[in-house]
DNA sequence: CGTGTTTGACCCGCGC
DNA sequence: GCGCGGGTCAAACACG
C-alpha cells in the first residue's frame, strides 16, 4: 500500500525544466517517429506539429496505477523553440502516435555537456563525469544565484563545483518555467567556501513533500516576501549527509510544488522506502533517483 | 521516551 | 552603517 505521498507521486510526478533563451546548436534524439526530446544544450525540441500535445507520465502511473495518468502540457507551454528538461525517470508519451518510454541511456542519444536532471551519480547524462547536474554551458549571460533566486522565488539548478568558472543559464523572462544558475558562495570566517551544488524541479502534486527515496527532517518554515505560500527546509536524516531541500508552492499555480535540493547524498535512499518501492515495482529503481 | 514538527528568535549576506 | 529578508537554530510541543 503506498503511502499518500507515494500516490500523489504516481499519479501527478513530471519533472520539467525549460526556459525561453534560444540556441542554435541542436540535438534531437528520436524516441518514436514523431518525437524527439531535445537536451538543454541544444535547446530546441521538435514537437511532430504546431498542434500537437506532450504527454508526461511517471514510470510510477505506468506500472502502478491501474491507469495512466497523466498531464498533457498545453501547446503553449512547450514551443518547438523552447528547451525541454525531463527527469531521469519520467515518461515521455506521444499523443498522436500513443507510445510512452522512460529516458534513460539506451532510448535516447545524447550529446553534450549536461542533459538530464538525475541526483543519482550512476545515471548520469552529463558528459562530464561524476556531475549529475544540469548546467549549460553555451549561454554566457551573467546572473548571479542570488539574483536568481530572488527574482522569482522559484529556484535554480546549479552547477557543480567544477565548473563554477562557467556563466549561469536564465530563467524565462515568464518566470513560469526553470533555469541554471550559478554557484552561490558562503563565507565562514572570512574563508570561502564553495556552496553545495542545487537543484530543483517542479512537481504538480497535492503533497507537499514527495517520496523521493530519502528520510527528511524539518527544520524550518518561512514564509517569503510576496509569495503566498510558506517554503519549508528539510535536512536528510541520515548521519554525515548534509543535502538540504527547500519545498514551496508556486503562487501562479498552487497546484505545483518545486522542491529545491541542495548538496548531494553520501548514501543510498532508505532502505525501507527501496524495498517497498521494488516491491510494487520491481523496474521502478531503474527509473529513480 | 524517541522522533519529528512548529515557530519565534537569531544570524548573516546583501543592497542602499 | 543600517535595514531587510532568507536561512537556521533550538526550545517547546505533538505524537506514536
Amino acid at each position: 500500500m503506498p503511502s499518500p505521498s507515494q500516490v500523489a507521486l504516481q499519479n501527478n510526478y513530471h519533472s520539467l525544466f525549460a526556459s525561453d533563451h534560444h540556441q542554435e546548436d541542436q540535438q534531437a534524439a528520436p524516441i518514436c517517429s514523431n518525437m524527439a526530446f531535445s537536451n538543454f544544450t541544444s535547446a530546441t525540441t521538435t514537437f511532430p506539429s504546431s498542434s500537437s500535445s506532450l504527454t508526461f507520465q511517471s514510470a510510477h502511473n505506468r506500472n502502478i496505477t491501474s491507469g495512466p495518468t497523466s498531464l498533457s502540457l498545453p501547446n503553449t507551454d512547450l514551443s518547438p523553440s523552447s528547451p525541454l528538461f525531463v527527469a531521469a525517470e519520467t515518461l515521455i508519451s506521444c499523443s498522436s502516435c500513443a507510445t510512452a518510454a522512460p529516458f534513460n541511456e539506451s532510448n535516447i542519444n545524447l550529446t553534450g555537456p549536461t542533459h538530464m536532471l538525475s541526483l543519482h551519480p550512476e545515471r548520469t547524462f552529463s558528459a562530464s563525469a561524476n556531475n549529475f547536474w544540469a548546467w549549460s554551458e553555451l549561454n554566457q549571460r551573467p546572473l548571479s544565484n542570488d539574483k536568481l533566486i530572488r527574482s522569482d522565488n522559484i529556484g535554480t539548478i546549479v552547477r557543480d563545483s567544477d565548473h563554477s568558472h562557467q556563466q549561469p543559464p536564465i530563467l524565462n523572462s515568464n518566470n513560469k518555467l526553470l533555469g541554471v544558475s550559478a554557484m552561490k558562495v558562503k563565507r565562514i570566517k572570512g574563508r570561502r567556501k564553495v556552496r553545495e551544488p542545487r537543484f530543483c524541479f517542479k512537481t504538480l502534486s497535492d503533497v507537499d513533500v514527495l517520496d523521493d527515496g530519502y528520510k527528511w527532517r524539518k527544520y524550518g518554515q518561512k514564509v517569503v516576501k510576496n509569495t503566498q505560500y510558506p517554503r519549508s527546509y528539510y535536512r536528510c536524516t541520515q548521519d554525515n549527509c548534509r543535502v538540504k531541500k527547500r519545498v514551496e508552492r508556486l503562487d501562479e499555480d498552487p497546484r505545483m510544488v518545486i522542491t529545491t535540493y541542495e548538496g548531494r547524498h553520501a548514501h543510498s535512499p532508505s532502505r525501507d522506502t527501496d524495498q517497498s518501492r521494488a516491491a510494487t515495482n520491481p523496474h521502478l529503481n531503474d527509473y529513480f533517483w
